[in-house]
DNA sequence: ATGAAAGCGCTAACAT
DNA sequence: ATGTTAGCGCTTTCAT
């Protein structure tokens, strides 16, 4: 079916090779009837541009990396992660381009794969998601010439970016606890060496500060993002019989219900809970999940046509999303 | 840092273009002194290959694709996608592929697509997943000249795949709670236009058989592999009053879960429970599941291994990787 | 063992 | 509006 070359499709339609090449890219100047000729031709034999050649001449590859560094394993399963590729890969297919993964599994295969991301000009650009912070991959790719944005809030803040407005989402969160009367509210955090982990405890600190109270340490326990991160922290947190909880994630949200029905405490009447994402999952857990929304699959979408804008019209200034969560009510507070 | 070309390494190291591509490429006839003098200007210089140069000019392109047909978007939210994506992009990663992920949201998209797979030659061979049998994209694939490897089991007995033992699994499953004296045995099955759903639900069937029972066709949900779809299964199968269900993936069992907690049945007293997947969540639910585990990550790499091999060493004989699976019994059975 | 030279299929500047 | 031409950076015969 295809090993024809555009000089074949050219002597077909009885024209040189670059009207046919302009004809392929949309260029103006050649006549309606020639155009239209060409395309038949094209249609007629299956003609499929060479990737390889057309990178090497034009310069661009019409690929873009998805990079994600050292997630760790159980992490990267959180659904979370597949609501997110499927947003970039729809913006992909939209705009004709390739997406390219690049997960790496160890700080070996990040220093190994470095050179090939930047070096090979196999890519156009690069979407990062899920940095931890100060991780050496994204120092390097940011100093970098690949035009780059990351999903989440870099400590660079000469970068794009696309981040919800995890502070606010936060905020929200524990305001509705307050708002409920609850009064000893714990918090299970994400990593706190990730933007999303920072920032929605900081929310966390916020609205409790702004209804008067003080934020106890004890009552703040680090998790993972994981459904076995959710219910350990739960656990520590259970001596000091917080009477709700700001739980960073579905996922850790599901570890800690876990922890509650052993624990013999009901969901909302002894513990009230907020969770954050408000995964497909959430509305079906026992109890359904409050959480706070945010928009995954848009996310992804955004911060690869976010990358389209800064391969067309170079990377400066930054481009800095931030989009808006929402607290979505259910069964658990 | 690099836009380097292979002429200017050769003219540092005072050799001939051909010299430094034969270094590059491992190739023998160089003496080591030379080798090593080139290297060394190489590793100075932090010089890179151009990928795209290096496709055009020799026919491959070190990157295979990863090509999931028409999800249902919830489906690929299923932590199985998650897994098998770790296992081939650590394969990738150790084998010097670029792994490029296309995901289809519509029929549309797939035919749109489809020539660019196929036609652009920017792709050595394709893992093909979680296809659905009779879907048109994959007869077209396999029929194409493609290299191809399929994760689960294709209907064309040509076509070179990496799959579970699922029938064995689902026997496995269904004996194991026939054993514990359970006799009213319903399934759960996945969607039966995928090999995985058929297979599994084969399994169930010649367990039954080979006690002597048969298979009462109500006592048989098709399911989607989703918590949703296992939940409103489970919700048909109650009032069957089934004493244990053999249900085919774990996120369906959480569903269904659900449903019998709302009927007030208690697991595995009143209705035992065996699923499949052994997921990380698996053991973390309540109950933990008994549940069959089968190797994603594995499969997901072998599947990688096996295009390997046939990219080397071309299409024939078609390999065929069978894995097994391995009961894990836990407190839902 | 090494170098010279001929492409790989395309884009884009230039010429007409 | 269309054709001519010179690369893009590499691999790979073919000489030597």
């Amino acid at each position: 079916m295809n090993s024809l070359t555009l000089e074949q499709i050219a002597e077909l339609a009885g024209v040189s090779r670059s009207t046919v090449s302009r004809v392929v890219n949309g260029h103006i100047s050649v006549r309606p009837e020639v155009r239209q000729r060409v395309q038949q031709v094209i249609a007629e034999t299956g003609y499929q541009p060479h990737a390889a050649a057309r990178s090497l001449a034009g310069q661009r590859t019409q690929v873009i990396g998805l990079v994600i560094p050292r997630v760790i394993q159980s992490l990267f399963a959180d659904p979370y992660y597949s609501l997110m590729i499927q947003g970039i890969t729809q913006a992909c297919n939209q705009h004709d381009y390739t997406l390219s993964l690049f997960l790496f599994h160890s700080e070996a295969e990040e220093a190994k794969l470095f050179p090939r991301v930047v070096g090979a000009r196999l890519l156009d650009g690069v979407v990062l998601a899920s940095a931890m912070v100060g991780d050496p991959f994204i120092t390097q790719l940011l100093a970098s010439p690949m035009p780059c944005v990351v999903v989440g809030r870099p400590q660079d803040e000469a970068a794009s970016y696309v981040d919800v407005d995890n502070v606010a989402g936060g905020y929200t969160a524990v305001q509705h606890l307050l708002n409920q009367g609850r009064r000893r509210i714990a918090t299970i955090t994400g990593p706190l060496n990730t933007s999303a982990g920072q920032d929605r405890r900081q929310g966390y600190g916020n609205a409790l500060r702004a209804h008067g109270l003080a934020v106890a340490e004890e009552m703040v326990q680090e998790g993972d993002f994981t459904e076995a991160g959710g219910y350990q922290a739960m656990q520590r947190l259970l001596p000091l019989a917080p009477d709700a909880v700001f739980i960073a994630s579905d996922t850790m949200t599901f570890g800690a219900l876990q922890a509650l029905r052993e624990a013999g405490l009901t969901v909302p009447d002894a513990v009230a809970i907020v969770s954050f994402d408000d995964l497909p999952m959430a509305a079906l857990a026992t109890p359904p999940l409050t959480t706070v929304r945010q928009p995954i699959r848009r996310l992804g979408a955004t911060a690869v046509e976010t990358l389209l804008a800064i391969l067309r019209s170079g990377p400066s200034p930054p481009r800095q999303v931030i989009m808006a969560t929402e607290l979505v009510v259910r069964g658990s507070s």
